[in-house]
DNA sequence: AAGATAGATGAGCGATCATTCAAGAACAAC
DNA sequence: GTTGTTCTTGAATGATCGCTCATCTATCTT
């Protein structure tokens, strides 16, 4: 008996996702968003109970589901090793290099936004932390199993330290995206796996 | 003749970087500053021209001249090394873990909020990456000529690294300040140096 | 004491913020 | 075709944004 929707939901999240990762959160208006979808803000609120916060905490969940697996490729997969993660840090490089990719990282922007003052946003950021985490000391297992490393390296700890590095190259990366300068910082943290 | 003022510019300023620092560029109004600092609009404008850019580019300023060498300390000393480097990152970590301290660097927040949209504040960050850069490098070489590092030991490359470490550090602490985390990724950035 | 100079004041500017809601519109069921 | 239900619409809400300016005040000079 209703009236049937005339917008898709996950069509108007990916957009928000879009804004909320070049702009951030409090720089992205909901009018903006309006303009950006077509859809005006009543349907807006009737379809995102929470308004505003609503939108960007769906929109963190949908970055993690659909763009993280995309840049994590086959780091992901439990055949992973030191390749993989190399492909991760050298996507990571060519993405703060080209114009579109300067916006970093979702996750990483709303660390320093926003998880200081809203702690299920820092939860999603946590979870992402510990996700990188995990895989890369599989991968590093994977690694020291195949003798592509260092005997005795602590892939726990190693893993934490790389993860760190990744967060670090985007906040670099974000200042200043010069290329010598980001190749360097990926070249001398595969160095010292050995 | 004229009526002397009645506040310190440089008072103003300092209220306004610890805001901006705390809140980011966005999050801090004009109001709050004038709450913070009991100076009216009026007198905020005549005394800053160009309003709350202009405050935020000087606060800018006054963190790298003020707050800046307090946290490096001996690290910025021509006979620095890898003691000082350690104790840079071990003040980084002690701070992540205070509770005043979760407002990470200035700089850094700056880089992911407004580096990309601000090229002046961009280059306040980029002065600030080049400077650590330098230092750790200089720390380095006085390293690898007292024995303290492996001899072949690329500085510059390394210094890089470590530039970018603890800028990651610092996201990763703002969303998870778990002290045995953040002790792993510093305790792994300097076993890598062997 | 009067005039000149510059700082202090705060009401108020237009713009924009996130959000709401009364009214109209589109469909399914009957 | 009528009714019931849900969706769409966009004007309007009050709050807040960064900022301005006419007015007042305090000091120095003479």
């Amino acid at each position: 008996m209703p009236r049937p929707r005339e917008f898709e939901p996950d069509t108007v999240l990916n957009a928000a996702m879009l804004r909320f990762w070049e702009r951030g959160y409090r720089a992205t208006s909901i009018e903006d968003l309006v303009k950006a979808t077509g859809v005006k803000p009543g349907s807006l609120y009737s379809a995102f109970p929470g308004g505003k916060r609503t939108l960007f905490l769906k929109s963190l969940e949908r970055y993690s589901r659909l763009v993280v697996p995309q840049k994590l490729g086959e780091l992901e997969a439990s055949g992973a090793s030191v390749a993989e993660i190399r492909g991760y840090f050298d996507g990571l490089v060519r993405d703060l290099l080209s114009p579109e990719g300067r916006q970093g990282c979702l996750l990483v922007n709303t660390a320093i936004e926003k998880a200081a003052e809203d702690d299920e946003a820092a939860a999603v950021v946590r979870g992402h932390l510990a996700r990188l985490e995990r895989c890369m000391t599989h991968a590093l297992e994977n690694a020291v199993r195949r003798g592509q490393v260092r005997a005795g390296l602590d892939c726990a700890g190693s893993a934490r330290l790389l993860v760190a590095t990744c967060q670090g190259l985007m906040v670099v990366g974000k200042a200043n995206p010069d290329e010598a300068l980001l190749r360097a910082i990926v070249d001398n943290a595969f160095a010292a796996l050995g």
